[in-house]
Parts: C-alpha cells; sequence; structure tokens
DNA sequence: ATTGACCATGTCAACGTTGACATTTAGGAA
DNA sequence: TTCCTAAATGTCAACGTTGACATGGTCAAT
C-alpha cells in the first residue's frame, strides 16, 4: 500500500529513499483517518475529548504508518522543550556521575532528555552558553550540581525564570528548591565511629570551603571530638578542594606530621582515594597502620581492596527528588513553596577502618 | 529604553514580569536594526553575504536586547536538532563514562548537545524510544557504544538513515564508520609484560563474548604466551561480562584451583578491580602474592593503592573522533567511505604487577 | 418546543526561523 | 549609454504542531 505521503520512486531513486521519503506528519495521519489534525494532536497528547472510536481508528493508523510527532514542532509550538540540563563541574566528585546516571533515568520516565552541561568558574564562554541554553527555550529546567551553586549563575537564571533544583547548595539557600543530605550528621557519625574504634588522633580533609557540606562535615566531626572530650588540633585539620589530587597531598602532610593521625576522615571519596594512595606510596599499610575514611560512598567505593568506609549518600534517591522538583515546578509555574529536601546520610562501615595498630 | 516587543508593566504586574515579557525574537532585532528578518538571520549563521556595515549594526543591537535565537523553531525549519544521542548501557563497562565526558565536551565545541540514552537489550520501551528520538528528528546523530553495538537496534537506525558512529564495534563491521582501539596488541603487550615478570600460570578473565573487543583481547593473550613458548590452559580462562561482579566471581574461581595462577589478566578494568577485591577477601596480597592487570585505563585505576596495570585506551582522543566522524556525516550526508579508525593501545605499567611471590 | 449544558470535533492562525526566489543597487564592459 | 554581473538585501511561504475559539449535535430540564 501506498501512503499520499510517500513520494514514489523509480528504480534509480531508490538508493536516496531516505532522503525523499518524508516521515509521515500528523496531517497525514488525520487525512488517512479522516479526522482534523487537530484530532489527532489530541490522541497523541492523551487529551479527554476524544470518543473511545475516534481514538482507536487514529491510534491504527499511527502505527500502520509509524508516525512520530516532531519534536521540534511541539516545541516551538508549546513551549517546552521536553530536556532538562544538568550542570556539572569538571573538578568536581564523582559522586555527580553517580546522580547523573539516576538522573538521566529518572528523566526518561517522565518522557524528558537530560543533557549535561560542563561548568568552569572561569570559562565566561561556557556560562554564556548555559544562559544562552536558559534564554534560548532550548532546556525546560536546569539542575545545577556543587560546586556550581555558589557564584552568579545561579542568580542570573533564576532571573530568567527559568525552574531551577539545586543539588546540596548552601543549607541556607532558599532562592530555589533544593536536595541535600544531612552533611552534619554524617560527619558527626562517621568521627563517632572512629573514635569508637578507638582513635584518638583522627586527621581531616575539608573540602571545597565554598561548599556548606564541607563546612557541615567539618563541624559534624567537631562536634564528635568534642562530645568525646577530645580537642581539636588545627594540625590535624588540612584544607582539600574535594578532589583527589588535593587528598594526596593533604595525607602526605598528614603522614609527615611528627606525630601523624592514625586515622584520616577525608570529606569525600574522592579524597579519601587521594589518602589511601598517599599511604601505600609511604608504604603504611590501611587498615593496620592507619584508618580512612569517606564521605559519599560513591559505585567505587565498594569495588577496591580494602573497601572504603563511608557515609551513604543516596545519590538514586536525591536524584528522583531533585528531578521531581524541578518537574512540579515546570508543570506549575506558580508560587508553590521552596522546599528543600534533606535525605539522611548514613554510615558504611567496610575495611578501610580499624582499631589503631600497634607500630604508629 | 523601552523596545517594542517589551510589555509594558503597571506596578501590579511586576511580579509576573518573567512571563510577560517575552524573549526578543529575529524580528525584534530586524525592526531595531531597520533591516529584513532574513539578514539578520545571516548575520547570527554567519553568512557571507552581508556588508560589514549591516553586520555590526545587527551584532549591536544583537548584543543590546540580548536576543538568543529559538532552536526549537531553527530546529523545526532546518530540519536539524543540534542534539546527538549516545547509546550506553547500563552494565557497560566504567570506561565508557570517560568516553561520555569527553564527548559532550568536543560536542559542545560544535555548538552541539549530547544527550545519553541508557540502552538494555530487554527494555523494548528504551529501545523504542530510541527508535522515536531518530525519526521524530530529536536527534541528528547517534554515537553507539557497546555493548549495544550488537543486537538489531543499530540494523534499525542505519534503515532510518540517521547517522551513527560505533565505537568498539566488530572489527568485520563496516557498516557505519568506527573508532576502536587495538585490542589483539594491548592483550599481547600486557601479556608479554607479565611473562617478562616470570610469570608463567596467567589466568585471563574474558569480557563480554558478544563483542569483538573480548575476543580480541584473549586471541593477544593467546598469542604472546604461543610466542613465549606456553601452552594455554583452558582452566586459566574463565568467561566473564566484563562487569565488576563477574571479575570477582571470575577470580575466585581461578584463586581457588589447585594450582592458581600467579598473575591475573582482567579483559577490563571493572574486572581486574573485581579481581583485586577477591584476592584482597581471601587474603591474597597484590602485588606481592599476585598481580592483577586490567585493559581500559580508567580515571580509577591510578587512583587506588596499589595503582593498576592496564593498557590505556585513550579515551578522550576516541571520543573526539567519534563525535568529528558523526559531524563529517551530519554535514555531507553524502556517501564518504565509511571510515574505521584504529587506535593504538598503550601498556601502561603501574603497581599491581611485580614478579612472582616466592609462597605462590 | 425551547433552552442550555456538554461533548466531539473542526477551523485557523501562530510559534520563530530559514530556504527558495525576487529585487535593488553599484560597477564595469561593451 | 546600455547591458550584464554580482553583491546586498528583501519577500514570502513553509516547517509540524497546538492554542483559542467555533461549530454542530445530543440530551435532559424547563
Amino acid at each position: 500500500m501506498l501512503y499520499p505521503f510517500q513520494a514514489e520512486h523509480s528504480g534509480v531513486e531508490l538508493k536516496q529513499q531516505n532522503q525523499s521519503v518524508r516521515n509521515p506528519t500528523l496531517v497525514d495521519v488525520a487525512k488517512l483517518a479522516g479526522v482534523s489534525g487537530k484530532t489527532v494532536s489530541r490522541v497523541i497528547n492523551r487529551e479527554s475529548r476524544v470518543s473511545p472510536e475516534t481514538r482507536a481508528r487514529v491510534q491504527k493508523i499511527i502505527e500502520e504508518v509509524g508516525y512520530t510527532p516532531n519534536l521540534s514542532a511541539r516545541r516551538l509550538k508549546s513551549r517546552r522543550s521536553f530536556l532538562v540540563a544538568m550542570l556539572y563541574h569538571s573538578e568536581g566528585s564523582s559522586w555527580i556521575t553517580d546522580v547523573e546516571h539516576s538522573a538521566v533515568e529518572r528523566s526518561m520516565n517522565d518522557r524528558y532528555d537530560l543533557i549535561t552541561k560542563p561548568f568552569s568558574e572561569d570559562d565566561s564562554n561556557g556560562q554564556r552558553s548555559i544562559i544562552d541554553l536558559a534564554k534560548s527555550g532550548s532546556v525546560d529546567g536546569i539542575i545545577v550540581t556543587p560546586p556550581c551553586s555558589s557564584g552568579y549563575i545561579v542568580d542570573e537564571l533564576i532571573e530568567l525564570g527559568i525552574p531551577i533544583v539545586q543539588i546540596e547548595p548552601s543549607l541556607s539557600d532558599l532562592r530555589v528548591p533544593s536536595v541535600l543530605s544531612n552533611s552534619r550528621q554524617g560527619g558527626f557519625d562517621m568521627t563517632e565511629h572512629l573514635l569508637s574504634l578507638g582513635h584518638r588522633r583522627i586527621g581531616c580533609i575539608v573540602g571545597n570551603p565554598q561548599q556548606d557540606s564541607s563546612r557541615e562535615r567539618l563541624e559534624g566531626y567537631m562536634a564528635a571530638l568534642s562530645q568525646a572530650g577530645i580537642k581539636s588540633e588545627s594540625e590535624l585539620i588540612k584544607q582539600g578542594d574535594y578532589s583527589y589530587q588535593s587528598g594526596v597531598s593533604c595525607a602526605q602532610q598528614l603522614l609527615k606530621l611528627p606525630s601523624p593521625p592514625t586515622a584520616i576522615f577525608a570529606c569525600n571519596d574522592d579524597m579519601a582515594f587521594g589518602a589511601m594512595v598517599a599511604a601505600g606510596q609511604m608504604g603504611i599499610n590501611v587498615p593496620k597502620q592507619l584508618s580512612v575514611a569517606g564521605f559519599d560512598d560513591i559505585q567505587m567505593a565498594s569495588r577496591t581492596w580494602p573497601p572504603l568506609t563511608t557515609v551513604n549518600q543516596p545519590s538514586s534517591d536525591m536524584a528522583g527528588k531533585a528531578v521531581e522538583l524541578l518537574f512540579e515546578e515546570i508543570e506549575q509555574k506558580s508560587q508553590a513553596p521552596i522546599t528543600q529536601r534533606v535525605f539522611p546520610a548514613k554510615l558504611v562501615v567496610r575495611e578501610s577502618t580499624a582499631p589503631p595498630g600497634r607500630d604508629s
């Protein structure tokens, strides 16, 4: 059967088949079904006001000809792109990658696609392209991951009125909905765990100071120490930036101290891995001579030896919630109250921590 | 200054500012510049036939009003989405994640965005959505990563005439352009490295049998053994599937042999990490009692202790080339010859391999 | 019989851009 | 001068869909 929208070919043209046969459009379907285009539109959008018979007939034609709505046209007309963007920092933590994968899957369920946009403080070109993305209507909403939250980019995006959700922003940042985990609690629990193993000199490698999560984790550490009646020593606290490299160098500094710590709590897993490598390079055995703990529970945390004791941030749940919040904003552009959803951070004890060894 | 396209507000309306002020359109810019819309279009598309003065004047207005072209409209009219998709398998190797990040950055340079699409053999729903993606004109091209290459999805996409590039497909697969690395050489070099350390019983954990790369790596292993005059033993070759878990269980099997291997060559890094964990759980020290080697050189390979000896596949170069090939296909839909670009696989010796210990 | 409510469906224009083609203008060759 | 060419710019419709609004028909209540 030859449908009206199919061009006839001579044999010669066959090799160009893909170009000469247009994909069927809504109008083609309408003609075949003997209804108006609008009715087909109603069917594919599952609107209510269509009689069951008409709906069935149209559906049948749609399947027969393999019709797929042209998204560009839909986007243009309805001013919706069915696309959301996720801002990430190329230096950001590996945990974000886990979040990203979950977010992609979650978005797909709602017929959205997700594009990832690298972000960097000093790439004004890239920042410009993010703003353009929002302005040109290419995306319906944006998920901002740390450390992009800081800085003026979020302000500009808010200004534009595009729906935004932040992951792990400042606790006090109530400009847009956000999801975060209880960093303070996590830091506290981890430190308590190390104390309970018998450690008394516990090093702490702090993350990027611009991120609240980092401060919170440190505060949890301090609180646990003081609760145990131990004075925190500033030489045991090193300033990293959440990167693997900073983990290596901070750990080296700690381990070279005259009286080195018997345990190191790194404020994220990337830095914890850095600490493990630093220890390894110095011939220090983890966990026999040094306990190392992280924060995030990235996938690799359980896939090395020794597996890493860390604090789990439920990346999948958090990503899911973030996407959900974003969709809420997109649907009803109304002034729903700004929600901030806090997830529990759960201590996960693996084999990278142990009671302090004798020889340290 | 109040431009014609800006609605005037009373104070009351101010809170709705974002909705009532339309973004300026090409026509708005044209009016302000005193030229036709088409000329503005020419300017933003950097077409040649515009006088420098006109160009400058239009550019100025564009910046003044902060005009951004509406991509949906452009897409609709020009039948280009400026979007490419990358198919990945949720069970796929971590290396793909590295590739993905590079591909995103590379695409951005060409004003394209990249969306990632999870793919699974048994999710016919997801497969359908990929086909729809291609048919609805939502993406201009698709990058297929292993193990999605196998199976009928690629055939269907080819049928649709959408530009495709495959990463690490079958060597013999010349349906579409592809990039791959020299797996056979890599497997050979790695095995030779292990032999040169003095190992004679070398276990091999093979990857997903459906992927040629896996077979090639195994062949390299066999070739190196036979060149060294060593007979390969089937009990030393275990069938994994490129997943971490399979690495753990295959390694366990190898290490429980009456006469276990002194070195294990896993056909990718994920499985190598599995082998390291399996060894760790059995109290076997890597590399003193057991050497472990991988393939891929994922980011984490150099970030654990001991860092993993592996074979580097240049993810960034390969991703870049894949994107480049895809763009070539998109630009000139013509019948350029199908290219298959092979990258060298380079041995990277780290600390997870060492001469065989005495007690094994 | 009249009214109105409600349902199923249709009409038409518009979303913002670009492709095909047309027009204007300047400059040089005949 | 006249004609021709090429550069610079303009006109207009179309891309495929959906929103606003219109129409005709059925049915129950008046």
